[in-house]
DNA sequence: CAAATATATTATAATATTTAAATATATCTA
DNA sequence: TAGATATATTTAAATATTATAATATATTTG
């Protein structure tokens, strides 16, 4: 099941609007308004940002009047964006010459 | 664009069978048709998967003969595997009591 | 209490993803 | 060269995701 859980987490994830939220989220607390200053979309659709978030579990909120005051709640985060902002380079390495499988040799020229 | 590139890599990697793809590729070379043995999904299935995770310049081939043998090319595969692997047993302490923000004193008490 | 503010929810239409089925292509073998 | 094998592509239908618009709820303030 911690597979399909992790599987969820990732589709909840692969959006930039909930990506940048949640970056901003992994530095501060921020309230709704505060997100409509650096998001480009309108507030319902923040808030519905904010619940398929909430509904992986991945935030939560305490409210202070009228303002709700999201924070991160999910330490995976922190290491997925920490993964995503690293600099990547170069291709892996291609398999060794030759390796063997049950069904073939794997042996021939990679082709593109 | 990296962001949007980020984003695109997750989005093709949020499913359960493109995860499975990649863990097993992550550890070995693999053909269509081992992947058959593990995957219980339709070989024409498996090929649409097998394009999505190409399109997205995650996995490479190479050819023997009539089978194709695919390997892991993307670094960032093996940083995001280990990532969902890793154990995360408990959320994050919650923000430090009453932090402040230009809109409001975020002071409440945390409602759920 | 009425109006204003902050946020959430619902409905809907547009778009994207997914699977299944059918067909196509390339390579090998007899 | 005619199967047979391994894999890919295309099409179509089912389902899911997304953004927008409209409306609802809760809290504060006058």
């Amino acid at each position: 099941m911690k597979h399909l859980n992790r599987v969820n987490i990732l589709k909840t994830i692969s959006h930039p609007v909930r990506i940048r939220i949640l970056e901003e989220l992994a530095n501060d607390v921020k309230c709704v308004s505060d997100m409509e200053e650096f998001l480009e979309i309108s507030q319902s659709n923040i808030s519905q940002h904010l619940a398929a978030l909430r509904h992986a579990d991945l935030i939560d909120y305490f409210v202070d009047g009228r303002l709700r005051c999201y924070f991160l709640k999910s330490p995976i985060i922190i290491d997925l964006l920490e993964v995503l902002k690293k600099d990547y380079p170069d291709d892996l390495p291609g398999p060794e010459c030759c390796p063997v499988s049950r069904k073939g040799t794997y042996a021939g020229e990679r082709n593109r």
